[in-house]
DNA sequence: TCTGGGGTCCTAGGACCC
DNA sequence: TCTGGGGTCCTAGGACCC
């Protein structure tokens, strides 16, 4: 059996561990730019405010209902994440941390009879020791037990913890979920599934198998086993190796001039180099896309994008940003109007195992930015420095690309400037 | 006026190899 | 009239996830 430790509008009850006033309170976070609502307490969701709705589109009803509005709090929901991730851990080694706030456990050390009692322990112990309320699926295959950790959600008379271990509770709750609902059933799917009336994840799971192979590849053939109770997937305890780093941000007006590109590209190089050098690895090339308006049909047309390979591998700022603004000013398009810009990593490789370049001009300026970059990463990490103290010059303190986020949280975990008072 | 960011995997088609 | 068989690699696009 599998167990998913999903928590329960995580990004919205992080909002709450250091405000207990607004426990039972409507909340909204917003994504980044204050653009669209990604995470929704239960009272905002019975207002009928969707997920992904615009912010411009649902701010009269938010107001009108007295809904707090967050802006994104990234530093403070990871670093909840961790304090979650670690008490399941405490559980079993056998955790994939599948994402920000889902974490699939092997159960199969665990005595059956056992199962039920122990996730309620684990459920209690997270919310006593980070106040973050979780729901937990149990089923015989990873895709079984996301739904049954919707239920777990859904039906309140389950207390948090719903195990699917017989057919008939298996069936009932594939009944109960709309077929788009499945993970691994997005909404391309969705669409011709139901025009061929195919509406619940039962329907689903009652289809021929070689029509489903046929028509939706492997990807659904597995979607299909895993339904049936047949085990496609595992539970990965080593985190893949990361393929790619991307930095991107939409700018909160249109940007056409290339001076200002250049700005915002330099800095989504450091960003990314950055992150890259936090994981001891290096890059190999270098992308640069643009992109303009994707609301607008013609607008898209104007994407562009153009990829420039490393002379060697690397994650200096430096280096990444030179080869970045080259590759931006083959992308750019004059008189555009650019909705949102980024840079791409690719061919990573982890520090340890670099290949020197054979045709390298001279080893010892290399060593000389290595280090430089060091020093660097070590004032800018200083509990002193403010962000970025020492950047790259083609970066800007201000622009007007910057981010909305007009009503982030503090980063009470995190930054000690931030941290809460009691008074 | 306004619409997120960061990822992965699969497939089809073209170019190339012997 | 007629034109092999078996591969790999790369890329773009589409689908999915949170």
């Amino acid at each position: 059996m599998f167990a998913l430790v999903d928590c329960n509008n995580f990004y919205a009850s992080c909002e709450r561990v250091f405000r207990p006033d607004l426990e039972g309170e409507p909340i909204v976070v917003l994504s980044n730019n204050d653009g669209c609502v990604i995470a929704r307490s239960n009272e905002v969701k019975a207002l009928g405010v969707p997920m992904g709705a615009p912010y411009f589109k649902v701010r009269d009803v938010l107001e009108t209902s007295g809904v707090k509005i967050f802006s994104s709090n990234y530093a403070l929901y990871g670093d909840m994440s961790g304090r979650v991730m670690n008490i399941i851990f405490s559980f079993s080694p056998e955790v994939e941390i599948y994402s920000i706030d889902e974490a699939f456990i092997d159960l199969s050390g665990f005595s059956p009879d056992l199962i039920i009692s122990q996730m309620n322990t684990l459920r209690a112990n997270i919310k006593k020791w980070t106040s973050i309320p979780v729901s937990i699926g149990i089923g015989p295959t990873k895709t079984l037990a996301k739904i049954a950790a919707e239920r777990a959600k859904k039906d309140l008379s389950l207390v948090g913890v719903c195990m699917l271990d017989e057919a008939s509770k298996i069936n009932s709750a594939l009944s109960l979920t709309p077929v788009g609902d499945v993970w691994g059933i997005g909404r391309a799917w969705n669409k011709r599934l139901n025009a061929n009336g195919i509406s619940t994840a039962l329907d689903f799971a009652n289809q021929r198998t070689e029509l489903v192979r046929k028509k939706m590849g492997v990807t659904g053939a597995r979607t299909w086993l895993e339904l049936n109770g047949t085990k496609a997937y595992g539970v990965e305890t080593q985190p893949d190796i990361r393929k790619s780093c991307v930095s991107s941000r939409s700018f909160s007006k249109t940007v056409s001039s290339i001076d200002e590109l250049k700005e915002a590209i330099a800095t989504f190089a450091a960003r990314a180099s950055e992150r890259l050098r936090a994981e001891k690895m290096v890059a190999g090339t270098v992308t640069v896309f643009l992109l303009a308006n994707r609301f607008d049909e013609n607008a898209i047309a104007q994407n562009s994008s153009a990829t420039i390979a490393l002379d060697s591998p690397s994650a200096n700022t430096a280096e990444v940003t030179k080869c970045a603004l080259a590759a931006l000013t083959r992308a750019y398009k004059k008189g555009v109007a650019y909705k949102k810009a980024g840079v791409s990593l690719f061919d990573l490789s982890s520090m340890g195992s670099l290949q020197p370049n054979l045709f390298s001009i001279s080893p010892d300026r290399e060593n000389r930015a290595h280090n430089l970059q060091i020093a660097i990463d070590k004032i800018n990490s200083s509990p002193r420095a403010v962000r970025d103290m020492v950047h790259v010059g083609a970066r800007r303190q201000k622009s007007n690309w910057h981010m909305r986020q007009d009503m982030r949280s503090p980063r009470y975990t995190t930054s000690w400037r931030e941290l809460a008072c009691v008074t």
